[in-house]
DNA sequence: TTACATAGTAAGTGATCACTTACTAAGCGG
DNA sequence: CCGCTTAGTAAGTGATCACTTACTATGTAA
């Protein structure tokens, strides 16, 4: 076979090493995935990929860290919020972005996923620079949205995960099970709806209510249609 | 060692076969979880293990069935809906009820999501079983609320999915992650709150204000407690 | 006490794991 | 052409994997 014989200069063929691991840690995880499977995949001889990596677990993390360093989500969240806009189409265009991520690139979740799960070590640091700060920031600005009057009174980290987990978990949800049965969703269809609850949920009274008034109406009655809510922070029901 | 050396019956034994594989597999996964540590974990010799499971994977299908059948999630779901109440009092109490036997039972979730993402074949029966048929139910008791009007007309499976994105993604966040940094949420306020949120974003509105103006000019609001506390939503203050 | 079914074990099996050693061959400046 | 660095490989290493075979120990019914 007079196949052109490349020799790959090392940078390139760690980079090579370094694609192919990043899709196989991500489908099977670090415990399923060999490193024989790696070097097949790469096609080369196993021990070259020792040669790039001490071992199969500085060749994990390498993969992780890269996968950290390549999408820095904390910028484009910043980005998101400067760009400003009515808040439904901040938290729309949020969520879209987020699903649009996860379809074009499903490793991310995965290997955040399977680190968190099998290797308890690596994935405290993947999920720092990864997802705390997102909160985090996110948080801040919903923070802002309720000291302004604008937003109700809610804890702003709790309702940052509720949005968060609306739109991740769908996201989730149709990686790790969905295929077919929930294919039809469209991205910009559901990160709108999503962001609707969520916002509409979170809208402050136009009117404040009286600081005592509690509504108790349990035993099925057709109560609960008060619209626009007029009781934000009191309603408590037992 | 006068130990008491017991034998087992084989139900017995088998049983407790079970509970230390399903501990092992759910802290590990399948691929990281060894025949020979289950065996050590239940002080039997390994061999044991193979007369009554005929394969590790027929040990992982039996782990896994058992905890299908152990918790009904539909049934309960079902009862909840059944007691009825007012719809947040529902939700908040489908929130909580999520998040304690999660708190109870940390092997559930592990599973569920190291099935799913592991290869295996097995994770759809166990998805379809245990989330699939859970939504489906929600989603009947959304459409019949947005039949009566009292919810606004969108996708009910995906009005679902929001609302058990919010409490399923939060004690996925809590238990991947957590540990101490968000230990302090109480159940009770979580659900509570998230409930709240979702609900009144579901809530149909009298009049349909335009959806890109949102309420946007509001600054003069007497609502101004700016609160830094972090932790512990404070949804309502008694 | 004996007979017997079965709970439980010791000591393996070949295959595969992560990883190494010793070597070949391709590129490149001189 | 040579000399040297280095990309790449063949053929292992012991350890461990899931799983088996051949055996012993024990409770119980007769």
């Amino acid at each position: 076979m007079a196949t052109t014989q490349i020799r790959f200069s090392a940078a390139d063929r760690r980079e090579q090493i370094l694609e192919v691991a990043t899709r196989l840690f991500a489908r099977q995880g670090y415990q399923g995935t060999t490193t024989k499977q790696i070097s097949d995949h790469a096609r080369v001889n196993e021990a070259l990929v020792f040669r790039h990596f001490p071992s199969k677990e500085e060749l994990y993390w390498a993969v992780i860290e890269r996968k950290i360093n390549s999408a820095c989500p904390r910028e484009r969240l910043r980005e998101n919020l400067e760009i400003g806009g009515d808040d439904l189409v901040i938290f729309a265009r949020l969520g879209a972005e987020i699903l649009e991520r996860r379809a074009n690139d499903q490793t991310l979740s995965r290997l955040l996923l399977f680190s968190a799960l099998e290797n308890h070590r690596l994935s405290h640091r993947f999920f720092r620079t990864y997802v705390a700060e997102y909160y985090d920031m996110l948080a801040d600005f919903i923070r802002r949205r309720i000291a302004e009057g604008r937003f109700r009174d809610v804890d702003p980290l709790l309702a940052a995960r509720g949005f968060l987990g609306m739109v991740i978990y769908h996201s989730w949800v149709q990686e790790l099970f969905g295929g077919r049965r929930f294919q039809d969703f469209n991205v910009q269809q559901v990160s709108r709806t999503l962001a609707k609850i969520w916002l509409q949920g979170m809208l402050a009274e136009t009117k404040i209510a009286p600081p005592n008034r509690v509504t108790k109406s349990k035993n099925g009655s057709s109560r609960n249609q008060f619209q626009r809510v007029g009781h934000a922070a009191r309603v408590h029901s037992d």
